[in-house]
DNA sequence: AAGTCCAATACCTTTTCGATCTGGCAATAC
DNA sequence: GTATTGCCAGATCGAAAAGGTATTGGACTT
């Protein structure tokens, strides 16, 4: 698991789409698209449903979403802090 | 920054060594000692103050060290929450 | 049934990361 | 005072991971 990984859920879980988290993160989509499902891998369980229309949250991606926004949030705080010193 | 600088730093804290570090972390010692670099580089700051005899915690560092101890700690407990779904 | 919109795949390139080896500096021993 | 030991830093090389482009496959819409 890695950091980019944990932006790529998060943003693909906010925009429902991977075409347009791709555009946001500034990389292209098959790139999101192996790591979400990298991800996916090494938690083992589905973080997406794909229907035709985007990705939706699923039971697992709707537990892990705050939880990986929390963990985002601070590591920016954590380095602000750092940089104030 | 990535989730192994993370982890790097944190050794090297509790270890106050990089050598040692890198026997806990199962690699090299320049591995690790790049790393740190790398990840004091970004923050802008020193973490460690090096000594001939092993390193110790910065101003910086003694900030940094909690808040990437609680990081970790989340997602080990994040990971822990999407697996026992 | 055709068009479109989306994610997934294939293939290739590039970047990143770690291992090995070497150098330099400080402390200790003699 | 010199030699040895222990430690971190730097350079080079090879392997692994990540991204980009082009393309395919599937599902709604009309």
């Amino acid at each position: 698991m890695s950091l980019a990984q944990i932006r790529y859920f998060v943003t693909v879980a906010e925009e429902k789409h991977v075409g347009r988290a791709a555009r946001r993160l500034c990389v292209a989509q098959p790139a999101v698209s192996r790591q979400i499902r990298n991800l996916e891998g090494e938690l083992g369980r589905p973080l997406f449903a794909r229907t035709a229309r985007g990705m939706t949250l699923s039971p697992a991606g709707e537990v892990f979403l705050p939880r990986a926004q929390a963990i985002l949030a601070d590591l920016a705080a954590a380095t602000h802090a750092v940089r104030r010193i």
